[in-house]
Formats: structure tokens, sequence, C-alpha cells
DNA sequence: TCTGATCTTTACGTTCACGTAAGCTTTAGC
DNA sequence: GCTAAAGCTTACGTGAACGTAAAGATCAGA
């Protein structure tokens, strides 16, 4: 049960001349492949806006995407699986994230006041800082648990080396 | 939305004369409040076997249980959220537990053979092997995730200060 | 003993995160 | 241009993890 990686690829993956790399040449299928996930799931983090709607679609033609698009995918797996938050707190979280890219365009162009950098800036870091607590909160407890866990092995292997000693002093 | 904790506790704490702590003396909403969720919770956990039925329950009659019991709830809640496994697979890692709670017991009478304990302690180290396997893991890739949002705090804020920097050199 | 808060079981409802099927269209290779 | 594979939308189905409502029993305190 479980089996969304068909390793069996029977059209060619789409030679794509043009090798330019960011002309989207990538089918959900193959995304899907690539990031260990199924189509489904693709199109409803599409429909939910966790993922934002493939590039350039020509409506009623199928989507297509880059390689960029495909690593993406790959963090808010990445996340949903460390984090053990919602898809929609997850959304909320990434649109943080949204909007630091969306910083960095603002950032490059010439015409933008300091004044509003510095606020982009500052509202950037408090995204930033808000995601740090919560990784940090959950990172801290698991390593006090690995730690626990650590203590409990100790233990259990000097009592086995307590039986053993005990048991053979040949 | 998700008040589960009503902090108004009309009734007093049940005075529990014979204090003991260990007579169960605490109802299921006693536990819930401690625990912070909801009786609902407690009973679902009890009847797909992921807590142990209430301790010696003359049939019909209401649950009670100890502080033990709550502690019980909190670190199964706990690992809950930081492991992010199914309730199934919880149970099965915590059966786990369970058994090496049953060679302590065994362990401190007489009348086992040492080989019988060699064997007992051999397989409790197997199962902490797995959670500590499992747990590691995890805990490896949240230390990277907040490795790298440190990094991205460290950028951008660089970039505050530049900008700071040459905006007001007063 | 009585009373109201709490608990009991039973059972149906709900939300999330997709799975699956149907019917049709697009795409890629020949 | 034809055809099979893959994709499209729509919509209903599903499993997990509880929530909620009903109808009655139990419990603690006065």
């Amino acid at each position: 049960m479980s089996a969304p990686a068909g390793t069996a690829s029977k059209r060619s993956p789409r030679p794509s001349m043009e090798a330019g790399a960011d002309t989207p040449s990538l089918r959900i299928g193959d995304v899907a492949r690539l990031a260990e996930t199924t189509p489904r799931t693709i199109r409803y983090y599409e429909e939910i806006g966790l993922l934002p709607p493939a590039p350039a679609r020509p409506s009623g033609r199928h989507r297509l995407y880059t390689q960029a698009e495909v690593e993406r995918l790959r963090e808010v797996m990445r996340l949903r699986n460390l984090l053990g938050v919602s898809l929609e707190e997850l959304k909320t979280l990434l649109t943080a994230e949204e909007a630091r890219a969306e910083v960095r365009a603002q950032l490059s162009r010439e015409d933008v006041e300091q004044e509003r950098r510095a606020e982009l800036l500052q509202e950037a870091l408090g995204h930033i800082d808000r995601q740090l607590e919560l990784v940090r909160h959950r990172s801290a407890e698991l390593q006090r648990l690995e730690q626990e866990l650590c203590e409990t092995r100790k233990r259990a292997r000097r009592k086995l080396r307590e039986l053993d000693a005990r048991d053979e002093p040949s």
C-alpha cells in the first residue's frame, strides 16, 4: 500500500531542446516523480494556494514546470514533515517567504527609497524571527527527547554489561 | 476556535483523603484539564489501545486515574507532537516502552535466569535504538533547518545595517 | 435523599489531506 | 493525422483523529 512512484517511465523524459533549464518543460507527472509525491497532491496544493499556479499556463492547457518548482515543492514537503503544522499554517509561513522574495526584488531596483527598503527588511526580519522561534522551540524539545533516550540507552547497556560480567567471569 | 481547557473548575478538586497520591482520585475531566486536552481524546486513546484502560474500574462506574496516568498522557501527547507519526505508529513505539517496563519488572525478580534477563535487555535495547534512530534523524533535520534560517537572518540583518549606515552617516 | 455537575456509551458529524473514478482534452511520437 | 499516454476538471470517497449530541447513570455535596 502506498507506492506513489511508479519507477517505470514509458515516455522518454522529454529531450527539452532549448535546454535553458528555465524553460518550463516538466509536466505534472514528472514533477511528482522528482519530488516523490503525486500529481493529485500538487494540484491540491495549488488549489489551496500553498503552491503558486503553474507559471504562464494558457487556459485549458497542461501545467508546465521548471526545476525551480520542483525544489520549491520539495521544500514545502520538507517543512510539512518537520514542522508538523497544518497546510493552512504552513501557507502563512510560506507567504512570509514570498514576502521576502518580493523584498529582494524590490531591493534590487534603484527607484525605491531607503526608507521603504528599511521597512521591507524590518518586516522580513520579523517573519524570519517568527519562523526561527517555532523551529528553535521544536528543535530544542526534540534534542531533549534525544538526550533522554540516550540516557535510557546507557542505563540499559550498563545493566547488560553487569549481567554479562557476573554470568561468565571466565 | 479551539478552547479545550475551561479554566473554571466549579467543583473543588476532590480533597482526596488517603492522600496516598497513588489512590485513583482523578476523574477524566480532571485528567483532561491537567494534560490540556479533552475527555473525548482520553477515551479515544483508550479505545484504540494507545492508553491502557483506566486502572481497576468496576464495570459501569466512572474512570478514575492517578497522577501517573496524567504524566503518561502528557508524554504520549508530547511524542505525538514531536515525532509526527500516526497514533498507530506511536502505539507500536509505546508498546515497546511497555515491554521495557515489563523488563524492569522481570529484572527485579529473583527467579529469572540470567539467560532470559540478557534476552530481555537485548530486546529492550533494540526498541530503544529504533526510537533513537527516528528521533535523531528528525532532530538532525530540524537543526539543519534552524541553521539555514539563522544564516538567512544574518544576511538580512547585515543588509539592514548596511542600509542604515549609508542612510545616516551623521 | 436529592440535585446538579460530571461521567457513561452509542453513534453520527466534521475537518484535513489527499485518493479515486469518470468523462473529456491535450500532447508526443510515429 | 492518428493514437496511446498523460493531463484536465469535477466530484465523490476515505482514513485519521477527534467533536458533538442524545439519553441515561453516577457522583459529591448539602
